[in-house]
DNA sequence: CTGATGTCAGCATCACTGACATGG
DNA sequence: CCCATGTCAGTGGTGCTGACATCA
């Protein structure tokens, strides 16, 4: 998708393997293959109570906790501001807490309750046999290829490196309380 | 993201080189690259009075015309009666147009108009140099690598084969009057 | 005061469901 | 009658902007 117009002449693979040139085809591909697999998961997540965002926040608060709201937010590519209607929800549905601490009462910190920890990982192991069929008949090296082809992508796209970082999961907390 | 839960044992990468296990990471960074990159091209098709929803379909409508709005939608991976808006939405900009054919008179066709067209070529144009922009420093080899992997993940996600087809841009219209 | 953090309201877009009209 | 195609209305989740309160 993004591209598929223009002459045949100039979107061809000149190789023929691809039915539009690279650049497009790549591209194309991201979309659709994001598109049904984001489907597929929001079906998968219902019985659990989870929509595909709400799952994403919380799997982070559970590995990260505590983290703030902006903390999120950077990890999971979201705006601030749709994160505070996300985890809105999953206070409700009693799975995450806010709490404020003493040093610096502007922030809130994040945590999962028991009941978000359990459907924490139901939720997991769900998506988890989803990916595996996914990834069925690739071998390690074909993952490793694509995770730095991604990287590659994330790079290009954030221009800040300390908001990069945090996106591509390196190192969650530091200067907190400094 | 999708996953970033659970023990830090259960869920690295034993290699050491990426921060979570490849199943997880994999997955983590198509979101937030197609996230990112989603943000970014919205706003550079704006001036072109296009979001990147309706460029997809204008650019679709551009390449493959005359198509019907089921066709449209399949190769978009969008729902159908989201179509139905985002052609509204275009032919209110004067982009696209609808006619029946006589032999079934069910079926909508589309095609772009002139405006459409030009509209189209210059959004494609900016979309090109964004998306070069990505690929730069990725070798032809690795692009291809990157396009076989995903169209792995195309045909795990979707069941139907004739859908798959056009989901990958093979063969566009057939038995349209069979 | 300035800047950072988080929340909130309003707006537009989009996904999904269920209903409906049309026509093969 | 049955099914395919396309449209439409209603609901809910999401992205973004701008405003606001709080507090270091």
């Amino acid at each position: 998708m993004d591209q598929a117009g223009g002459r045949r002449s100039r979107l061809a693979d000149p190789r023929g393997e691809f039915p539009l040139d690279l650049t497009t085809y790549v591209f194309h591909l991201l979309a659709v293959v994001g598109r049904h697999r984001e489907a597929q998961l929001d079906k998968l997540l219902q019985p659990l109570g989870l929509t595909l965002s709400r799952h994403r926040a919380l799997s982070v608060v559970a590995s990260q906790q505590p983290l703030t709201m902006s903390e999120l937010a950077d990890f999971c590519a979201i705006d601030r501001t749709t994160m505070t209607r996300i985890v809105d929800q999953l206070v409700e549905a009693e799975m995450v807490e806010r709490t404020t601490p003493r040093e610096d009462r502007r922030q809130v910190l994040l945590s999962v309750t028991p009941k978000g920890a359990a459907t924490c990982r139901e939720s997991l192991k769900a998506i988890w046999r989803h990916n595996q069929h996914l990834l069925e008949g690739l071998d390690e090296e074909r993952q490793r290829t694509a995770a730095r082809i991604l990287e590659h992508f994330a790079a290009r796209l954030v221009d800040d490196p300390a908001l990069l970082e945090r996106v591509l999961l390196r190192q969650a907390r530091e200067r907190r309380r400094s």
